[in-house]
DNA sequence: TCAATACTGAACACTGTGTTCGGAAATATT
DNA sequence: AATATTTCCGAACACAGTGTTCAGTATTGA
């Protein structure tokens, strides 16, 4: 019935090489990692490795989809009610960043990790378009196009995080959410009155 | 006496090779050029090519700093007064970006080309941190660290570039200069009062 | 116990890197 | 023009990493 333990041996396979990947990932840049590190590191054969995924991006990518995810969901669902002076609160993701540290240094420090931040910076910008466009009354259109506020705002999310990282987390997560709101709000509003 | 000759013979094969790299990151990504493409289409041979750069990599950045450089002096330069209201203007870079569109586009296309954004933002940041401390009276501190600051401004920069390219420049370098000051200089202003 | 499934690791072909070196070609010097 | 110097050439080589194959082993589930 419950045939879950194949799964799971299948899943801790992975979950092994994606342990792997990320404890090198720590140590050095994404793209002086060999196939050969992972496999010893995960003490894992190479045509086991091969089997489960197609290249060593695969294996990023696929143990990278989850955190994104997370991390995603903590941005869009903070907890707090919505705030017509607030586009979203940065708080939760700084939070998350200072309990996982060295995965997001990995995340942020790495070279051919660009992926993902272009994938967070998609998803997030997406979410924050939504944003901006409940904010608007129907027939209004604001000065600047949507898609690229959403742009601009999701870049200064990544930035902030980056620069936070680089100079070893001078503020506290509150902090930082204070900055980015005290940077970025008066801009946007000043942007979505129709005829400012 | 003139031995310029030689000298330029040198030049001009460093010439060669740098510009078929950048011939052709515009037609694949960086990653996946290799030291034998250089070669083939510049038409130099291998061991010259080891004489005079280390690797790929060194090749790229050689060429780059030239571009980097350019586009500096251009933004610190803007040939315009110093003007509160403007921390700097964007729009020479824009048109700098529309005119040498084909660079620009291997450049903030590319994979492993984020040494050369790191650049730029780098070089970039320092240039606002400057000015930005210039608007201040002495005893003065922002409510938001000036280096951050910095980070930020030219973060946005570059974002904003990148959007105006991937949307294929669907506004003029006057008009993106227009945005990036409506979005960024109130918060700045804001910021930089010192008791707000 | 038997069959299915997952893992192993050695061997292999292949691609790309960076070095070496004898000789050719261009350039400078006299 | 003859010679010396510098630069370039390209084949050969050793090396490192990739991804595949396959016969064999270990685990699991019935």
């Amino acid at each position: 019935m419950d045939h879950g333990k194949t799964d799971r041996r299948v899943t801790r396979t992975r979950h092994l090489l994606r342990e792997a990947l990320m404890s090198l990932m720590r140590e050095q840049r994404y793209d002086s990692i060999t196939v050969q590190n992972i496999l010893d590191r995960a003490d894992i054969g190479r045509s086991t490795f091969y089997s489960h995924y197609r290249d060593k991006e695969e294996l990023l990518i696929s143990g990278l989809d989850d955190i994104i995810h997370s991390l995603i969901l903590t941005l869009e669902n903070p907890g707090v009610q919505p705030d017509q002076h607030k586009l979203l609160s940065t708080e939760p993701l700084f939070k998350h960043a200072q309990d996982e540290f060295q995965l997001h240094k990995a995340i942020m420090g790495g070279h051919g990790i660009n992926l993902m931040v272009q994938k967070i910076q998609k998803h997030l910008g997406r979410h924050i378009e939504d944003e901006l466009r409940s904010w608007l009354k129907e027939d209004e259109a604001p000065a600047i196009p949507i898609p690229l506020m959403g742009h601009y705002v999701a870049s200064v999310v990544l930035s902030l995080l980056r620069w936070w990282f680089d100079n070893n987390k001078p503020h506290s997560p509150a902090q930082m959410d204070a900055i980015f709101q005290q940077l970025v709000m008066p801009g946007i509003l000043e942007s979505m009155r129709p005829k400012g």
